[in-house]
DNA sequence: TTTAGCACTCTATATATAGGAGTGCTACCC
DNA sequence: GGGTAGCACTCCTATATATAGAGTGCTAAA
């Protein structure tokens, strides 16, 4: 851990966010200066010195100012930093734009494109795939002599439907009677054991079975068949920010920043990874482990729903950002999806 | 209409041709030597020459080549342009890729990310709001106690769901009543019919109402009151992909038209207006209407399901882009979509 | 009608030059 | 010893200037 004195602290602090608010590297004069103490720039030099040989900041060429390195923006974030918390009216804000969505679908979507509106920078949800959710309630709709409209309601609020062909037509009594079987025999299960366990009676010899039993197996099947490719989600909105930002403004900064985008495995494994933590997860530039970040920082907190994590959401932008106003507006917003979601949440005892 | 020699339309083409793939002003000698005439540079000048009287090409500086001007690519499009069908393997690649999805839904957002990546442009898909969709078949599934699952089919082969909130709780056979009341009276009506012969029943005195359908009136006035706000929806993928356009590479144009994608009502507006005229449509720079797409050209082609259009899907690039390759793929992702919306659409005579 | 020749224009590139910002070092002061 | 002033030095940036190359338009000749 390094440990400064409360000068040199004073003068990281000051420098860091001179540079967060310019985008120039900050001389020794300019930081005299802004800094409030009462020290000529030679002294600032010798104590910028120290700061380099620490490698809080260095310089990006020999007669230019100093910016932070890596090094620097994670002390700074970790030991100088206060987070105010939000001003009331953003919190209210932040409100009652979740609050206008009804779809928990749909409510993600908006959250993610509420952080990208309030910061300018990439807002980013994950949505773990439907695997870790529990099986709540599935229902067979029949649309026509050979197609069945099969729905299926998860507990964190999602529903699902698909249109599955089948092989004879089904009465409407036939088809409530299939789904209230499976609704008994799965009712609670998570998806992926679901999926088991719908695979392991697949493979019994399917005379013993029930007529009805039969009916809704193969029904499910398909439906169930399809969600083993189905991952967890990704949801970006406001990417083209990101070309307003100027530490970003090389096209070629911003093929990269996009081709990841496009990939999305990456986001994807950094997302999955802050969401075991609790509360905000900041990485700088590289920490992230993936290159197509090291410009950039990512702030993500998870969000839950009745105490169970779900996902987490965050935002993308600039190593050189505001921490100090996106740390807030992460927190604030994943406490307000939480709230939401919670809210508008199926009751859970039916 | 402009009329040209044999030899100026030649020329024209070639000049165009070579434009397009190098994207470099074309001088009278490299056009000389590409296309296949035996003539000197200098005569080769002569023509070009009265080509820019026409206006068909233009000299950024006195000393450069000639570029083609909109007017220019506009004759090349409408009168020099030989598409060629798509050759047969990519045709079943697009094919096969769209048959992998078996959710309308997904399907034309795959279309789109499709069209993306085959031409390395921007993809866009102009799905039609509800309103223009009829009523199908609705259903109301019991969640819990006060929450109702509302299900809209429409014959587009499109699903909706709301979960909505009721004043008291509904049994299972009043669900279906309601349900099976609604969609007597109100299949094969367009949605936006339904929604406002739903506001005159809403008017009249609920006294003499039937009790199942005050029920159903209930549930489905918020579920249709929601479509209201509903409207046609823009699918754009691959945005990134026009960082490596090099026409549009100054940040500033990219900012521009990423803004303009953002609002999407001007893109609205376009494939709109192309889904009226049947077959591919061609919007060469600002003959769009729209400031942002001045550099760009945009390629659609509406698509139906059984008979009926349905919406409009295209790409967006430069203006610089090889209409010769992008036409048939437009052309063929539309009719590929087209045939498997309506092989997947749910039949139509229950 | 076509072509060769030529002067002219404009761009892009390289090079030189000056100015400025900021540093590190040294010597000096309290 | 910590703080400060002074100064030479470095490196970046911006501005001019020269040069080469590409391509044109025009004229005159085949």
């Amino acid at each position: 851990m390094i440990k400064l004195s409360a000068r040199g602290e004073k003068l990281l602090k000051t420098l860091i966010e001179l540079y967060i608010s310019e985008g120039q590297p900050v001389g020794s004069r300019t930081l005299a200066r802004h800094a409030n103490v009462q020290l000529s720039p030679a002294t600032v030099r010798n104590v910028m010195s120290d700061l380099e040989d620490l490698g809080l900041i260095k310089a990006p060429h020999t007669s230019a100012g100093r910016v932070p390195t890596q090094q620097g923006y994670r002390f700074f974030v970790d030991s100088l930093l206060k987070v105010r918390p939000l001003n009331p009216s953003s919190v209210e804000e932040i409100h009652e734009r979740l609050s206008a969505e009804s779809d928990p679908q749909l409510l993600v979507a908006s959250a993610s494109e509420l952080l990208s509106q309030v910061t300018h920078f990439a807002g980013v949800v994950l949505l773990p795939g439907q695997h870790s959710a529990k099986f709540r309630q599935i229902e067979f709709l029949s649309l026509s002599p050979e197609r069945v409209l099969t729905i299926l309601v998860t507990d964190d609020g999602r529903v699902q439907n698909r249109v599955i062909p089948t092989d004879r037509e089904y009465s409407s009594s036939e088809l409530v009677e299939a789904a209230n079987f499976f609704n008994d025999l799965y009712g609670g299960s998570s998806l992926a054991e679901v999926r088991k366990r719908l695979l392991n009676e697949m493979q019994k010899d399917s005379e013993e079975m029930h007529r009805i039993m039969k009916a809704a197996l193969s029904m499910a099947r398909s439906l169930f068949e399809k969600e083993e490719a189905d991952t967890d989600e990704v949801l970006l909105s406001g990417e083209a920010n990101l070309l307003t930002v100027p530490d970003l403004c090389q096209i070629d900064t911003l093929q990269t920043l996009f081709d990841a985008f496009k990939a999305k495995q990456d986001l994807l494994d950094l997302l999955d990874r802050s969401m075991r933590v609790n509360g905000i997860s900041i990485f700088i530039g590289d920490e992230s482990g993936y290159e197509a970040l090291t410009a950039c920082s990512v702030v993500t907190a998870p969000y839950e729903v009745d105490g169970r994590l779900i996902g987490t959401l965050g935002v993308i932008g600039p190593t050189r950002m505001s921490y100090e106003d996106i740390i807030p507006v992460v927190d604030i917003t994943a406490r307000l999806l939480s709230g939401a979601l919670s809210i508008q949440h199926l009751d859970r005892a039916d």
